[in-house]
DNA sequence: TTAGCTGCAAAAAGTTTGCAGTTCC
DNA sequence: GGAACTGCAAACTTTTTGCAGCTAA
């Protein structure tokens, strides 16, 4: 029941719903769209809460949401663990997280180069070219 | 005329709607999104047809898609010049072009790490925060 | 002349909102 | 019990497609 404690310990409600979709994103090894959360999740949870319950829980941190090349939002759990990267298939779309070492805190050298912003607290890198099965 | 030349070069037609596309892009100060670009084109050119001359423009390499937060495409002309990134407001989506030195080639580095990729050509680096305006 | 470009209308995707009913705590 | 969550239907926004007419080369 740890997904239930975490919903709970943000202030939010643990309905099965919601538990089903923070497992299934902790299993995934890439980022997911609404429609294929809502397609895995089958007939747990319909596409409009989906976007509610994702919205929520990127308001608490616990999700967060990625935009990639193509025409719609990729969703993602906030382990813990490592700022990570994607690499994405201009071909068929497929993504990858992948872990590349880089400078510490890049955001506060983005911020001495902007002009127009207060403040940079977060950023993504995100690479793009083939995937093997597409090659 | 430089645009003219550029676009036949890359085997299109030279429309006024096109070099006015471009000329609007080349004196933006960051990407704009397709609407954007309609409206500052205002009656030079339909929002569909500024869909499918983006379209044609970043398959030659002439315009680049950029997909930062928010639920549409930017577009910026692909200048001869240097890679750069975008400083993105999350409260109103300004979004402002900025130089931030980096490692050669992150790509090579990125593909190391891949499992499931053949290639991969291109990144973007972008940062998210909060402008003066809206601080 | 003619392939490429354009505009209009309509459709397709992705996402959001209103509202009434349900459920977690 | 009450605020939070959910589902349905419908709206809205962004992007794509079909088709007929126009135009750059």
């Amino acid at each position: 029941m740890e997904y239930h404690a975490l919903l709970r310990g943000a202030g939010l409600r643990a309905t099965p719903g919601r538990v089903a979709l923070l497992t299934l994103l902790s299993r995934a090894a890439a980022p997911l769209t609404a429609t294929e959360i809502e397609k895995k999740l089958k007939g747990k949870m319909n596409q409009v809460t989906v976007y509610r319950a994702v919205e929520a829980l990127a308001a608490s941190g616990i999700v967060r949401r990625v935009n990639l090349e193509h025409d719609h939002a990729h969703f993602e759990l906030v382990h813990g663990r490592e700022h990570h990267h994607h690499a994405v298939c201009r071909s068929c779309g497929r993504v990858e997280d992948i872990e590349v070492p880089h400078a510490a805190r890049p955001e506060q050298e983005a911020l001495k180069r902007a002009t127009q912003f207060a403040a940079l607290d977060s950023y993504a890198l995100d690479f793009f070219g083939t995937c093997k099965a597409c090659a």
